[in-house]
DNA sequence: ACCTGAACACCGTTCAAGT
DNA sequence: ACCTGAACACCGTTCAAGT
């Protein structure tokens, strides 16, 4: 019941362990090191995730991490991975229109979970399971309803990209960049609109503050899906 | 009439200039810095777009580009601004939906020639003055077309998104990866597929291909931005 | 005006060695 | 099985100094 690395600690800086904010420092293991990169990918950025910076968050030199992982790229794509370990096939009722919905609902759910790494998603979705069987579904809904193969790939990728993008891009959402000089940046580009001459742009200055700034949140990204959604129903609709 | 460089060179190394594939090292100046820059990423990434290695690749000590660009953020602003400076405002003719279709494609088009520095591009769009200028016409196309400021704002935003996400996106253009391990890649994915059971995943096996490749660069782009107008046609039809 | 030298605080990774 | 020490080749940036 010692508590751990409480014992044998060479007597080097004053803790090594959690001196960043926000560390608990828990055991070392590969499960905790992905979780913290996590955490930190979506507190100061994906740059963040560094090798040296998370073993001094967890008290070890940077060279205890190769135990545990290959190198860096195996790190983010675990992280990748684990992004979509959250995701959840929904049940298959419905207008097929709707199910392909709620497996864009699903995906952005996810996602959303894990804004700082979403970018790692993309190469990992035809390797993890849960995404795997997400994909499956999603194409098979796209193929009955007439698409073709082509298509319903396109498509299919189109609805990952868009759920990507819509938590990538979200205006307030700049995820890399702290307080400070988040606020000054989006003020930064609302000046620099708002000195363009009123005449010729009235409309990038009517929707400068809308264009900088999301007041909901789920508005937000329904009517992201919503765009998506009608884009497929046209174009299934087209084919006649 | 003699040339650039060849009279007082410091005796350090053997030549320092053009010792990188593809470099012909011109005169340092800011043009020249974005434009190696650009390069630089389309061939190797962004990550490749580092101080120190544009330095050796001009012939120049690092602290040289410190004298052209204030720091690297300031030369990655610099390179967005740049993407946008292809950019040609669409002439102003045909249905509004044609209009917001050609802004689509102005846009990719503008992109798809620095597919390595097309996530630059989001932090610049308000600022950059090409890119003011189609804002300003795409939010009035949608205005028009009696969208509300939230909602032409929202897909006004979505249209970039979805040229950038087709661009960054797109099947086989693993900008950051040289050829060797891209191939490796692809391959993962497909062999990840292929030991699927073949009764539970249908789809993925046999969209696997279309997934992991894109055999004709115009059609997908055409069919990438055909489900961005569509979704907006759709949405225009919803409102009644 | 334009560039260098030296220095500082970072980064990923390897390799041999410790327990 | 799990971690450390030392070393290597990188990175961005500052500051004083050169021409």
């Amino acid at each position: 019941m010692v508590s751990a690395s409480s014992t044998k600690r060479p007597n080097l800086k004053p803790l090594g362990a959690a001196n960043r904010r926000s560390g608990p420092a828990p055991e070392l293991s590969r499960d905790a090191l992905v979780d913290h990169a996590l955490d930190l990918a979506d507190r100061e950025g994906l740059d963040a995730v560094a090798i040296r910076r998370i073993a001094t968050d967890f008290g070890v030199t940077p060279m205890a991490l190769y135990w545990h992982v290959k190198n860096k790229d195996e790190l983010l794509d675990a992280m990748g991975d684990r992004i979509f370990d959250a995701l959840t096939v929904p049940s298959a009722d419905g207008d097929w229109l709707d199910q392909v919905r709620a497996a864009v609902v699903s995906l952005v759910d996810a996602l959303r979970r894990h804004p700082g790494s979403v970018d790692l998603a993309m190469p990992r979705v035809l390797i993890s399971p849960p995404a795997q069987a997400l994909a499956e579904r999603t194409l098979g809904l796209l193929r009955d309803a007439g698409f073709s193969v082509r298509e319903a790939s396109d498509l299919a990728r189109q609805a990952l990209l868009t759920a990507m993008i819509l938590v990538t891009g979200r205006p307030g959402a700049e995820v890399d960049t702290p307080e400070p000089e988040r606020a000054a940046k989006v003020q930064a580009k609302r000046a620099a609109v708002a000195t363009l001459p009123a005449d010729l742009f009235p409309n990038l200055i009517a929707c400068a503050d809308a264009l900088t700034d999301c007041d909901d949140v789920d508005q937000y990204y329904g009517s992201g899906i919503d765009l998506y959604v009608a884009g497929v129903k046209e174009l299934h609709a087209a084919r006649h």
